[in-house]
Parts: structure tokens; C-alpha cells; sequence
RNA sequence: GGGCGUGUAGCUCAGUUGGUUAGAGCAUCUCGUUUACACCGAGAGGGUCCGCGGUUCGAAUCCGUGCACGCCCACCA
């Protein structure tokens, strides 16, 4: 405000001027008020909610709580900016923000940032230690056992080490402009977040739509815990056919079956073929006998079975996949586990019960080969045995029939794994989302999808689903699951009585305290108890983000004004994951759907049109870009790219918006320079222009509101550009200048018009810009009119309608702004053919064109001639030129006038 | 195997309900310093709107079909 400064009033009006050009600074420094408006709008609290208004003022955003342990990636500022953007514009339709930030840092990648920072491991089974200190760990402590802490004491560490993480983020939040409400943030892991995410489970138990199973899961070796179908996905790999040879007992049959998981032939339980199968019709309802371990297994007719595929005839064993798992229920067949939790060939011993086998001396002999292995050697290992003739069940030669054929095949793997995933029967909790399946896309159906074809994404995900959602995870840094269970006499775990802690506790961890009606004594006696070691996956808290948000189960109050959210930006990456546990709990708890819109984003590509990748993003870090062009300038790139669509990056398109920041920074400098009085917008040009004007910010309203935001910055960029600084303040600079150069009479007042559109042009289109580009915006806005219309911030001024063309009555004929920009045109090009420069004055000139275009551009055309510099025009009709068409003849320029002398 | 999206100037992209000669920015070339701005302005060149077929007075746009690229989903024998 220190360089604002207003003349005296005139005798006319009030005086109008804004600013001493002479004393604002000549480039704009965007570092500085990047800084200088961040503080401010902390300190003004501009984008606080406010709780005491009404539902329907308020506007409820469910922010993506990023990965704290991730690093800045340029996608951040992608997206994030494209939420922000709609948010602004909802702030400046009047809405209240609820605009929270989330920070997700329980789970894998933080878990493992920590234990290799601090070389500490997480044990369930160690006591708490209150006050434990760890420090980086040295070179020489890595070379030891890790340390082993307790759960709690691990979760105070991480706590530690996230925090330097979000700090990062924070900065470049701020940097970047979010207008985020900083008052309302939350950490997954926080004990506000535990309690939330444990009240859920409560609440899920006591409606019966969670339960614990021991059931065969899709488990992952390496990390050694249950994986949910959301987090599996499918990989092309090399596999082969190996075809082996089964005896049919009873009989001299045999058949051959492929498979491309020979190492699971002890694992066999039984053998399958197509019912209409007629080479395997025979062999329902016999035994078969496997090679190497002679084990008697059922031969049953199965519909999944294709005859096309392999021979039509394969094993089934528990468990080589999915189809294994349904085969083994629906036929009740035995478990036979062989692959252990570490992915390596478990100790079994035929002969016994579990593993039937006609000849256990040679079955064990063979299996001991394979125990310990894991599964790749295994199946080299057993390929060579199945090759030697002595195994064979027919006693026809070695039963391995023919090479290894080569195949590709998808196999599943969890997203973040290395090997293969093993379906290993384990003890899981898992919330029921089969029987539900059609309510949940019936709450897909009623959410509204930003672009619409995103809404495909929720609906093929939906209706291929096949498994409930496993929530329990075999890790530490994550909610505990605030169960336990009541141990018997021998001190086995009751597990179909579990304890469930109660909601009052919240949170707890079962590993530390003590369930109601026990003692600490009790802890792993029998008689006593056991807490459940396991914590939920990541997705059960992160799906409560906006229960989080609203205090749901805490305050009333609070979540009925805030649930559900109206907005959900993301990444189309992670509707089958975030986006759909989300839409599942809020049906599982209240039957509604967590938000009315779904928003989005698309992904960052490298030039080849691939996912940014990590090791490029890496490289590719926000904060320089955002040094070298300035944060506007990277939201401008952000908010040019569609809702939803995938986009090549690239830098030229930031350049463009540094040179719009500056383009309105000494647009912004010129228009409040000016002075004028207090006059109304009374002459022909001017008033067209507001025609205009009045028509962008009805069409980038109506864009706005269908999350279109980059359409509207293109018109309003186009507008501004093209319309506003190319021609509209070209054509009337002269007219605005006689104010300051004394005029009187009706030149004083067709000046203070003048002056006048330019201010409204200018407040119009900052306010347009302010959603992508807050800081320039908010610039030129404190220079004159946050103190003229009482918004202080243009970020809480109302968007541009009604109000601010009421009082401009609508030119008869609008379209003279157009042949305005046309007969300018004429003769800057005119001036471009003659190599003269747009300043030089023109003698004569003689403008053609058809005679209703002149009539209509007769009242404006004494701006286009004053703009031209032209001293004498003359105007001639020419029927044969099509409406809006000029032509300039007889053009003679003034001479070049004489240099100044330098220093004069 | 099923589905979604994309394909427009050298590059990155707009293109509304079908409507004159298809647009912008960048890049290229020419010209120009004009007290808002050289961090600028004026002008020019540059297109088989992926191919083919159809509907229509008229198609980048609608329909059919094929191709290319990307993504999502699918029971791994």
C-alpha cells in the first residue's frame, strides 16, 4: 500500500488514480511476494473455514493426504494445483472452504525409511520403553542385528523422521499457493487418525460386516504379509508348459496334464478336465495317481476347465492360484501346504494323514530334494527328477512327457513386490464387500465423475471384484487392530471369540494395554490373553479421510456439517484403490456416499508418453522450476492441461506463464496509473467492451462450474491478450490520456469512460486470472481495489457477474468492439507492409469497406484513427468487400522523427 | 479377450449444438523501440484434422470400420 497515492479530487468527480507508476517497481519480483503473500494470507486467514455458517454455504474438499515419505514430484504440483484452482473458484462464488491437508504416513514406505535410517526393527513382543532415543545409525552399527522395539516405540520414532518429510511438503504447498486451511491438518498415524480408523472397525463389527478367517490369502514373501486385491496386479512373465504323466488308479490309463508350477506337484489335491471332455469323460470319479509322490487325488469334472487349453486336463494344488482356491472349496478337497510363509519349500512328510502316498519311502526321498529351496529352485530341481524314469506312476518311461514348452502368462504380484504371489492360508480379518457389490455401484452411480468417463474406471473395478477386502497386514508402522483374543487352557488363542476393545479406549494397541476384564498378568497365559499383532492395511484409515475431517463418531455436530464432502480430487491411478474403499466405508457405515463429485487428475508423461518415472521425476524436482519462473507461472502450466487428461511435460508452456504474470503486472501497472474521474462508462467503444467483457465472465462461469477450468483460462487468456492489452487499451490510451492532459467538457467525460472500462476490464479479468494465478492477482488488486470494494484479498471478492456490468447500459450494436479490432488491424498491417513502426503517425489514409460495415464502425471509429495516430482519414464505401472487411489505401506515414539526443 | 481415452501446423494443445477460408502459443522468417510492457509490438509462411466408407446442402465434429499409441479390467492350468 506504501505506493499507492491518489490525486487531488477534481471539481468534476472524485479523482480517480491508483498508483505513481514512478514508484512501482519496474519488474515484477515474484520470489518476494510469493513470500510476502503467503504471510499475509496466514495472518488474514483468508482461507479459514468458518464453522458457524450453514451447511449449504460451506464447500467441504476431501484432500489427498500425500505420501509424506515420497519425494516432491512435479505430478504434485499437477494436480494438487488443479484442486486448488476449482477451490478458488468456489471460495470466490461466497462458499465457505473446509480445504484440509492430510499427511499419509503410516505404512510400507515410511516403516522402511525408518528402519533403514535408524537400524531399528519393529517386534510386537518387545515391551515398551518410555523415553527411548535412537540416532542415525552409523556405518558400524548397520553392520550389527537391528534393534529390536516395541510397536509404540516405533511409531514415536517414525514420528520424528515424518515430520522433516512434511516440512518439505508444507513449504511447497505454500510455495505453490495452496489455500489450503492450515488449522485443519491431521497425520494418518496420529492418535486422532488411530482412534477414527478403530472406530471403524468397531463400527463395522457391531453391523457384522467384518470377520476373521483362516483362509488361503494372497500373501507376499518377501514383506511376508496378506496382500488385498486392490494392491495385486497382473505381470507378463516367461512360464512354461511342463507336461506330465498321471497313472489312473485301478487301471492302465494315464493322462497328461500341463502345468506351469511343476513344484507344486506335491501339493496336488486333485485333477480336473471339462465335463463335455470326452477324452477325460472316463476318469471322473477315479483316483489319479501323481509322479514322484504317488499320492491318490480325485479326478472331477469342472465347467473352468478349457479343453483348449494345455491338454484340457491340469492338477489342482493348494495353492497355485485363484482358480485353485474356488476348486478346493467348492470340492472340498484337501490342504496340502507346501510353500511357507518366507516362499520356501515347507517340511512335510508323506505317508501321514495330510500327504497320502502309495509309497512314502520313495515320496520322501523325492520331496527332500525340494524342502528348503524356495520355488524357482524348487521347480528346476524338480523338472530333473520328473525327467528320470523312476518317478513315473504308470512306470512308462520318465513322466515328464516331452521339453518345457515357453510361454508368456500374466502373473499376479503385489504392486510393490519382486516375486510372484504365493495364495498361502493364513489367519486374516476382512470386511465384506461381495455381498454388496450392487450397492456400491449404486453409490458410484450417484457420485458425479469429472471427466464422466472416469466413472468407468469405478465400475469395471466394482464388478470384477472377487475377493472381500483384506484388512489386516503382518506389518508394524501402521493402525493396530484393536482386537484380542482369549486364550484357553493349553493357551491357544480363541479366535471365533475375539475381544474388541472398546470405543471409549480409542486408540489402542493391543500389543501394549490390557482388554477390559483382564489383567496385565494375564498377557500370553493361558487362561489370559493375546493382543492381534496386525495392523490394518494403509487404505482402511486413508479410506476415512473425510470422516477424518468431520470428527465422524466424535462430533456430531461437526460431521453433519461436513460429510459428505462436496469435492474428491485425485489421480485416476488410484480409483480402484482410494476412490473405492472411500465410496465402501461411507456405504458401510451410513449407507451414503463420502462426496458428491469425484475430480480426476491425469498424470505427468515423459516425452515418450510414459508415466513420469521416479528416477526422472526425481530429477525433474518442483522447487527450481517453480525458482526460475515463479509459482503463478506453475499453476498457469498446471491449469492449461484438461481435468483428466494425461500430459507430456513441458517447460515452454511454464515460460508462457511467467510472461502472463508480467503481461498483467504492467497491464495492471498502466490501467490504475491512469487518472479519470467518477464518471459512468457512457461512450459507444467502451460500452461494447464491457459487452464483451460481460460474455467471458458468463462463459468462464459456466466452464468453471463443470470443472472446465482450463477452457476458461484459455478465453480469459485470449480475452485479456488479444482483446484487452493488444487492442481494447491501444485504441482507447489516447482518449484515457486527455483526463491528464486538462480536457474539459466532453472530452473530460468521454476520458473518464475510458478510464473507467479500463479499471472495470482490469478488476474483471484479475479476478478471472485470481483462481490459477493468486499471486500477481492479488498484486495488483491490493494496489486499489481491495481498499475500493472492500475485499482486501481478491481471493474473497465475488466472481464477475451481474454486479459488475449492471450500471454500463449494452451498446445497440455490439459487434462495433469487433470492427474496432478489425479496422485497427487494417492498419497496423498497413504499417507492418510499409516497414513503419505502430507509433508512427499517419498523414492520410483511406479506409474501404463495405457500407454498413462503415456505418457501424462509425461510432468508434474516431478511437481506431486516434489509436492509428492518424492526422486525416477519409473513409470510401466498397460494396464488394464482405461485412467486417477493411482495406487502407493511399497510406502516407509521417517521416521518422529525429532521434533526442541522448541525455536531453 | 473386454472396456476407456487419445490421434488437428515442426512441438504442446484449443476447437461449444455439424455451418464461411480449421485456431492459439512456442519454434521459423520479416519488420518495428511506441513514456504499461524488448520479460514488448506488428506481420508472414506453415495443415491429406490418422486411413477408408457412410449420413448430410454442408463433417475435424455424427455413424460404421480399420490402424497407431496410452491406460483400465480379465480364472496364472
Amino acid at each position: 500500500m506504501s505506493d499507492q497515492q491518489k490525486t487531488a479530487p477534481g471539481p468534476a468527480g472524485e479523482a480517480v488514480r491508483s498508483i505513481d507508476p514512478a514508484q512501482v517497481s519496474k519488474h515484477f519480483d515474484a520470489p518476494e511476494a510469493e513470500a510476502r503473500w503467503d504471510a499475509e494470507w496466514q495472518a488474514s486467514g483468508v482461507y479459514r473455514w468458518d464453522p458457524a455458517r450453514a451447511r449449504e454455504e460451506t464447500y467441504v474438499v476431501d484432500t489427498p493426504p500425500p505420501t509424506a515419505s515420497g519425494s516432491l514430484h512435479i505430478g504434485h504440483v499437477f494436480s494438487y494445483t488443479q484442486a486448488d484452482v476449482m477451490v478458488r473458484f468456489k471460495r470466490m462464488l461466497g462458499m465457505n472452504i473446509f480445504y484440509p491437508m492430510g499427511w499419509d504416513d503410516n505404512g510400507l514406505p515410511t516403516e522402511r525409511r525408518v528402519q533403514n535410517y535408524y537400524h531399528v526393527r519393529c517386534d510386537p513382543n518387545t515391551p515398551y520403553e518410555a523415553g527411548l532415543e535412537v540416532e542415525e545409525a552409523t556405518a558400524k552399527v548397520r553392520k550389527k542385528p537391528a534393534r529390536l522395539v516395541s510397536r509404540p516405540n516405533f511409531i514415536e520414532i517414525c514420528y520424528g523422521l515424518i515430520n522433516e518429510d512434511e516440512d518439505h511438503f508444507r513449504a511447497l504447498w505454500r510455495r505453490l499457493g495452496l489455500s489450503v486451511d492450515w488449522d485443519q491438518e491431521y497425520q494418518t498415524i496420529d492418535d486422532h487418525c488411530r482412534r477414527t480408523a478403530q472406530l471403524s472397525f468397531l463400527d463395522l463389527w457391531q453391523k457384522g460386516r467384518v470377520y476373521s478367517s483362516e483362509a488361503p490369502t494372497m500373501w507376499d514373501v518377501d514383506f511376508q504379509t496378506a496382500v488385498a486385491q486392490a494392491e495385486a496386479e497382473d505381470r507378463p512373465m516367461p512360464g512354461a508348459y511342463h507336461h506330465i504323466e498321471f497313472a489312473v488308479e485301478g487301471s492302465d490309463d494315464s493322462f497328461v496334464i500341463a502345468t506351469t508350477r511343476p513344484e507344486l506337484l506335491a501339493a496336488c489335491v486333485g485333477v480336473t478336465a471339462h465335463p463335455d471332455d470326452d477324452r477325460y469323460k472316463k476318469f471322473f470319479g477315479s483316483q489319479a495317481i501323481t509322479p514322484l509322490f504317488k499320492a491318490p487325488v480325485p479326478i472331477f469334472p469342472s465347467e473352468l476347465a478349457d479343453p483348449e487349453k494345455g491338454t484340457g486336463v491340469l492338477m489342482v494344488c493348494t495353492f497355485g492360484d485363484a482358480t485353485d482356491v474356488q476348486w478346493w472349496r467348492e470340492q472340498s478337497l484337501a490342504l496340502r501346504q507346501v510353500v511357507g510363509r518366507n516362499g520356501r519349500m515347507l517340511p512335510v512328510e508323506f505317508g501321514t494323514d495330510g500327504f497320502p502316498s502309495h509309497d512314502p519311502a520313495q515320496a520322501n526321498g523325492y520331496y527332500a530334494e525340494l524342502e528348503g529351496k524356495n520355488v524357482k529352485q524348487a521347480q528346476k530341481r524338480i523338472v530333473e527328477l520328473l525327467a528320470e524314469p523312476e518317478g513315473s506312476a504308470t512306470g512308462g518311461g520318465p513322466p515328464l512327457r516331452s521339453d518345457p514348452e515357453p510361454i508368456e502368462h500374466p502373473v499376479k504380484f503385489y504392486e510393490r513386490g519382486e516375486r510372484p504371489l504365493e495364495h498361502l492360508p493364513t489367519r486374516q480379518w476382512f470386511a465384506r464387500l461381495m455381498d454388496h457389490k450392487d450397492a456400491l455401484l449404486a453409490k458410484g452411480e450417484e457420485v458425479d465423475w469429472y471427466p464422466p468417463f472416469m466413472h468407468a474406471r469405478f465400475r469395471d473395478w466394482t464388478e470384477n471384484l472377487s475377493l472381500d477386502w483384506c484388512l489386516s497386514r503382518q506389518r508394524y508402522f501402521g493402525v493396530p487392530i484393536p482386537v484380542w483374543y482369549p486364550l484357553d487352557a493349553a493357551g491357544e488363542p480363541d479366535y471365533e471369540n475375539p475381544i474388541i476393545a472398546e470405543a471409549s479406549a480409542l486408540p489402542v494397541d493391543p500389543t501394549v494395554d490390557i482388554p477390559p476384564g483382564h489383567e496385565a498378568s494375564g498377557r500370553g497365559e493361558p487362561g489370559g490373553f493375546v493382543g492381534d499383532p496386525d495392523v490394518f492395511d494403509t487404505w482402511f484409515t486413508s479410506s476415512l479421510s473425510p470422516q477424518i475431517s468431520s470428527h465422524w463418531g466424535d462430533d456430531p455436530a461437526r460431521h453433519a456439517k461436513l460429510f459428505p464432502a462436496d469435492v474428491r480430487p485425485q489421480g485416476h491411478d488410484i480409483i480402484r484403490t482410494w476412490a473405492f474403499y472411500t465410496i465402501a466405508k461411507a456405504f458401510l457405515h451410513e449407507d451414503t456416499i463420502p462426496w458428491k463429485n469425484a475430480m480426476i487428475s491425469g498424470w505427468i508423461l515423459d516425452p515418450d508418453r510414459k508415466k513420469m518415472s521416479k528416477s526422472k521425476g526425481k530429477t525433474m524436482t518442483p522447487l527450481p522450476l517453480l525458482e526460475k519462473y515463479s509459482a503463478d507461472a506453475g499453476r498457469y502450466w498446471a491449469a492449461s492441461a484438461r481435468l483428466g487428461s494425461d500430459t507430456v511435460f513441458d517447460e515452454k508452456v511454464w515460460g508462457i506463464g511467467k510472461r502472463l504474470v508480467t503481461k498483467i503486472f504492467n497491464a495492471g501497472k498502466f490501467v490504475l496509473a491512469q487518472t479519470g474521474e467518477t464518471h459512468s462508462i457512457s461512450v459507444e467503444l467502451d460500452r461494447a467492451f464491457v459487452a464483451k467483457l460481460a460474455e467471458l465472465a458468463a462463459s468462464s462461469r459456466r466452464e468453471f462450474e463443470v470443472y472446465n477450468y482450463a477452457h476458461s483460462l484459455q478465453e480469459t487468456e485470449t480475452f485479456f491478450w488479444t482483446h484487452f492489452t493488444d487492442t481494447y487499451l491501444e485504441l482507447v490510451k489516447a482518449r484515457a490520456r486527455k483526463h491528464a492532459d486538462g480536457a474539459t467538457g466532453s472530452d473530460l467525460v468521454e476520458s473518464a469512460s475510458a478510464v473507467a472500462s479500463l479499471r472495470l476490464g482490469l478488476s474483471v479479468l484479475l479476478r478471472l486470472f485470481a483462481p490459477v494465478l493468486p499471486y500477481i492477482t492479488e498484486e495488483i488488486w491490493s494496489w486499489s481495489f481491495a481498499e475500493e470494494t472492500g475485499h482486501p484479498s481478491i481471493h474473497q471478492a465475488p466472481w464477475p457477474g451481474q454486479a459488475d456490468f449492471a450500471a454500463v447500459a449494452p451498446p445497440e450494436d455490439a459487434s462495433s468492439f469487433d470492427l474496432a479490432v478489425a479496422a485497427h488491424a487494417a492498419i497496423n498491417k498497413a504499417k507492418a507492409d510499409a516497414e513503419v513502426s505502430m507509433g508512427r503517425e499517419v498523414e492520410k489514409l483511406t479506409l474501404l469497406a463495405g457500407a454498413e460495415t462503415l456505418e457501424r464502425l462509425g461510432p468508434v471509429l474516431g478511437d481506431v484513427v486516434d489509436a492509428a495516430r492518424c492526422l486525416s482519414h477519409t473513409t470510401e464505401v466498397r460494396e464488394e468487400l464482405e461485412m467486417g472487411v477493411f482495406v487502407i489505401e493511399d497510406a502516407v506515414f509521417a517521416p521518422k522523427p529525429e532521434k533526442k539526443p541522448s541525455g536531453a
